[in-house]
DNA sequence: TCTGGGGTCCTAGGACCC
DNA sequence: TCTGGGGTCCTAGGACCC
C-alpha cells in the first residue's frame, strides 16, 4: 500500500478493452483499519487491527499486518501470536458510518445505480454514464482519484461485464488497484482461478467440490450439473455451473429491502441461570426495538439464538399474529421461545434476537400490534419513557440510561464483550 | 486470549387448503 | 373407502458473505 502522499497507482491497473464492461466493484482497501491510521498518522506502515474484546475476533486488518497472516474473522489470540506487535484498535462504528457515507456521495456522482453489499464496497452500473464521463476505465479511475484526494483512503475497482465478475477483477487487483476483465477474455480470466473464489463456495462447498476432484473454476466449467447438483443441492448447482462460465445475469439493485433485522451478543461469561438470561434478553429487545423504530419497521416473525460454550446452536423462531416492534413484545416473546428450548444447567456463550417478515408500520398497524399482542395492561399503556431514552442514548451511548427491568439488585450485570462498535465508550 | 455481529439464501419436513 | 398433487406458510438448521 502506498504512502498516503501518494496518487493512486496507475501501475496497478491492468486495463483492455473495456467495451461492454458497464460494471464496476469498488472495494475499499482495508477500510476500518484505513479509517483508522487516517486519524491517526503515526500508525502507518504499522500493524494495525480492528477488533479485540475477550472474546473477540479481527474485524479488519491493514496490509503490514496481513504479511504477518493476519486475516479479518480471526481470533484475536491468534493474531496476536502471529504478530505480538500488532497494534489492536476498538471499533468506532461511527467513524466508519460517516467515512463510507462520504464514500458513496461520490458514487452517486457517476450514477445512481448504486447496490451497497457493505459500508465499504458497491456494485455501480455506469452503462448510462458513458456520455457524460467516458469509458468506464475511466470513471473507475476517477472515482479512484477522488476518493484518495478528498478522503485519504484508497480502494480498489473491478470492471467487468457483470456483478460477479466484477467482483473477482477487484479481488484480484487489492490493494490500490484497477482491473479490466474484457469481455472476450472472461474465461482466461476465470478459469485458472481456484473454486473458493466463487461467490457462494465456503469451506464446506469448497471441501466437497475438492472430493469430487475440482479444484479450479474451470474444472467445475467441465463438470456436468447434475452431478454438482448432487453434491452441492440444486440451486447453488445451477448457480456454480453459470458462474462457472461467466455467466451472471442479476441486475445492480439499488434499492433492495431489509429481509430481517437482528441485535446479538456474546458475553465475556458464560450466562448459567434464567435471570441472567432474562435480563440479557431485555438489553437485546431494547437495542432491537429501537433500530426498527428508527426505521420504521415493524417484523411479524421473532426469533432467539442461544450459541452454547461449546459452540453449539440453538434457534426458535415463532410467526406473531400482527407486526411487532415495541421492546416489551419483544422481550415477551423472546422469553418465551427462551423457556420453549428448555435448557437444564446451560452454558450460554451468546444470545439473539431477530426480526423478519419485516413492513413498514403505519400509525394504524402499530395499533394493531398493541392491541393483538399483549394484554392489556401492558398493551394499552404507551411507553412514556421511550424517546427520553432513545435521545439519552443516541447522546451518550447504550449504555448511559437502562430500564429499571435491565438492572437486577445486588447481582452483577452480565459483562458483555468488546461493545458495539463506539457506542460504548462512555 | 478459540472462534463478532450484521446480514442473505437454501433445504427439508410438516401442516393445511383446494 | 382410498388416494392425488400443487401451493403456501411455518419452523429448525446450516452455509456463506463482509
Amino acid at each position: 500500500m502506498g504512502r498516503s502522499g501518494d496518487l493512486p497507482r496507475t501501475s496497478g491497473i491492468t486495463g483492455g478493452d473495456d467495451t461492454g464492461c458497464d460494471i464496476l466493484h469498488v472495494d475499499m482497501d482495508a477500510f476500518f483499519a484505513s479509517v483508522e491510521i487516517r486519524k491517526r498518522p503515526e500508525l502507518a506502515g504499522r500493524p494495525v487491527v480492528v477488533g479485540g474484546g475477550h472474546r473477540g475476533v479481527v474485524a479488519a486488518a491493514s496490509y503490514e499486518a496481513r504479511r504477518y497472516g493476519v486475516r479479518s474473522a480471526m481470533p484475536m489470540g491468534q493474531a496476536l501470536r502471529l504478530c505480538p506487535q500488532l497494534v489492536v484498535l476498538p471499533p468506532d462504528r461511527a467513524a466508519y458510518t460517516d467515512a463510507s457515507a462520504k464514500v458513496f456521495a461520490i458514487f452517486a456522482d457517476v450514477t445512481p445505480l448504486v447496490e451497497p453489499l457493505s459500508l465499504d464496497e458497491a456494485f455501480l452500473d455506469v452503462s448510462g454514464a458513458r456520455k457524460l464521463f467516458g469509458t468506464p476505465t475511466e470513471m473507475a479511475q476517477n472515482i479512484r482519484t477522488r476518493v484518495h484526494a478528498e478522503l485519504q483512503l484508497r480502494c480498489s475497482v473491478g470492471v467487468a461485464p457483470n456483478k460477479f465478475l466484477a467482483k473477482l477483477a477487484s479481488a484480484a487487483c487489492k490493494p490500490d488497484g484497477l482491473r479490466v476483465v474484457p469481455v472476450e477474455s472472461t474465461l482466461d480470466f476465470l478459469h485458472p482461478l481456484p473454486v473458493a473464489a466463487l461467490w457462494g463456495v465456503g469451506r464446506k462447498t469448497g471441501e466437497t467440490l475438492h472430493r469430487m476432484g475440482i479444484r479450479t473454476v474451470g474444472e467445475l466449467a467441465r463438470t456436468p450439473t447434475d452431478a454438482i447438483q448432487r453434491a452441492v443441492g440444486v440451486a447453488m448447482g445451477v448457480r456454480l455451473s453459470e458462474l462457472a462460465w461467466g455467466h451472471d445475469v442479476r441486475l445492480v439493485d439499488s434499492d433492495r429491502e431489509e429481509k430481517s433485522i437482528s441485535a446479538e451478543q456474546t458475553y465475556d461469561l458464560d450466562l448459567t441461570t434464567r435471570a441472567q438470561v432474562v435480563h440479557a434478553l431485555a438489553d437485546l429487545a431494547d437495542e432491537l426495538g429501537r433500530r426498527l423504530a428508527a426505521r420504521g419497521f415493524g417484523g411479524r416473525t421473532i426469533g432467539v439464538k442461544v450459541r452454547f460454550a461449546d459452540f453449539a446452536m440453538a434457534t426458535r423462531v415463532r410467526a406473531v399474529p400482527h407486526w411487532v416492534s415495541d421492546p416489551r413484545t419483544l422481550l415477551t416473546v423472546a422469553s418465551e421461545l427462551y423457556d420453549e428450548l428448555g435448557l437444564d444447567q446451560p452454558r450460554i456463550r451468546l444470545l439473539g434476537i431477530r426480526t423478519e417478515s419485516l413492513r413498514q408500520m403505519d400509525s394504524v398497524a402499530r395499533q394493531l400490534d398493541f392491541d393483538g399482542m399483549l394484554s392489556d395492561s401492558q398493551a394499552r399503556a404507551p411507553d412514556p419513557l421511550a424517546p427520553v431514552l432513545e435521545l439519552a442514548r443516541s447522546r451518550f451511548g447504550k449504555t448511559a440510561i437502562l430500564r429499571g427491568s435491565a438492572v437486577r439488585p445486588g447481582a452483577d450485570r452480565a459483562s458483555t464483550v468488546g461493545g458495539n462498535a463506539g457506542e460504548t465508550k462512555s
